[in-house]
DNA sequence: CGATTCTTTGAAAACAGTCAATCTGTGTGG
DNA sequence: CCACACAGATTGACTGTTTTCAAAGAATCG
């Protein structure tokens, strides 16, 4: 299982094996079942997870007991409540399992003192943040001037590997839309499109 | 002008005057009129500027022509597009005054020495960068759940001090609203308030 | 197979957008 | 100092989109 963050950290983050033996040294492995918690409401998040294998989402419960979709994970992508993790406070999210998934997880302090002792990680991790915040920043854009036609348009392009393998109810909120909603606009869309 | 941000280095930042003195060095000030650009829509942004005194925003025009807010900044926020100054492309996204605005300009570069000289303040940056981040998230999560009389209070709640100084369509567009949308919102939202 | 989860469909109601007109306040130039 | 232009906000009538509710049809899993 951790054979897939060595290969992850020698080919993105350019470390070298000693440093990937501090990744093993400091990380546990564990594997989830679909359905199962990695975080529910009211925890406090301490690990960043890496997706060896699987797939993960987290989700917020609204006050009418909706799910609110904010980020799905599958293999190398890295998971955690990140509002929860940075700053100790109890989540208010759930991550769960969508399918039988394998995580190498690091305790937060650990994951800090990787980043001081390896500057390539370190360089690499912020890279990753930047990502992820340019993200966020096309999805807001997306989200108040796109049409809800094009927001899926958009997801089915940018994330297909996560559009074949999450139920389409789960994409519906991600998108801010009801399931109903996007069944339409699917249907609508597979005849304009091919 | 310079003093907003010694004062902001020091009580926020926890930043010596000798520190200070490095901004000082590593940095230029430049008033803004009203409707004046700091960056438009191809150019690279080089600078992450410091709001000494009025207000700034960034939009994107869409294809039809409409502007679709991005961020506001006013007194003591920093302002740039950061997918552009991260990674040194052009821009899809312009920057003008609101109002008559006095900035603190530092080119990337010396920020990134002043973050690598001065420990505290690489520490008090990334508390920014994960304030950010966080209220990226919940304006996704907001975007996707709440319906637009919430999104609306939300805003004002959260940023009275920019409600009350920036044109109501501009909030409009912020919140993914047309503006007379919004005008009847408020509208409701008075009378049910207060 | 039976239960559960997921997706689709239809009809009605709620919501938001569009277009066009009007109203307001501000500031500029004559 | 007034008149006018301009940016901003509001309103009405209409159209289009999305939600809601209820039901039923697929697909999947144990």
């Amino acid at each position: 299982m951790f054979d897939v963050l060595v290969k992850y950290l020698r080919e993105k983050g350019s470390l070298t094996n000693d440093e990937i033996e501090q990744f093993r040294a400091s990380s546990i492995t564990r594997r989830f079942r679909k359905r199962q918690y990695l975080l529910q409401e009211g925890d406090i998040c301490h690990y960043n997870s890496f997706v060896a294998k699987g797939c993960m989402r987290m989700y917020r419960v609204g006050d009418n007991g909706a799910e609110h979709m904010l980020r799905f994970a599958i293999e190398t992508w890295w998971m955690a409540d990140y509002e929860s993790y940075n700053s100790g406070n109890s989540s208010k999210n759930n991550i769960d399992a969508l399918e039988d998934t394998d995580l190498i997880m690091i305790k937060k302090n650990d994951f800090d003192a990787l980043v001081n002792a390896i500057p390539n990680f370190r360089i690499f991790k912020e890279k990753l943040e930047t990502r992820s915040y340019d993200a966020s920043q096309n999805r807001i854009l997306s989200n108040i001037s796109d049409t809800a036609e094009k927001r899926y348009e958009n997801f089915i392009q940018k994330y297909p590997d996560i559009y074949n393998r999450v139920p389409l109810h789960m994409i519906a909120s991600y998108l801010g839309l009801t399931r109903e909603t996007l069944s339409r606009i699917r249907k609508q869309y597979a005849k304009t499109d091919k």
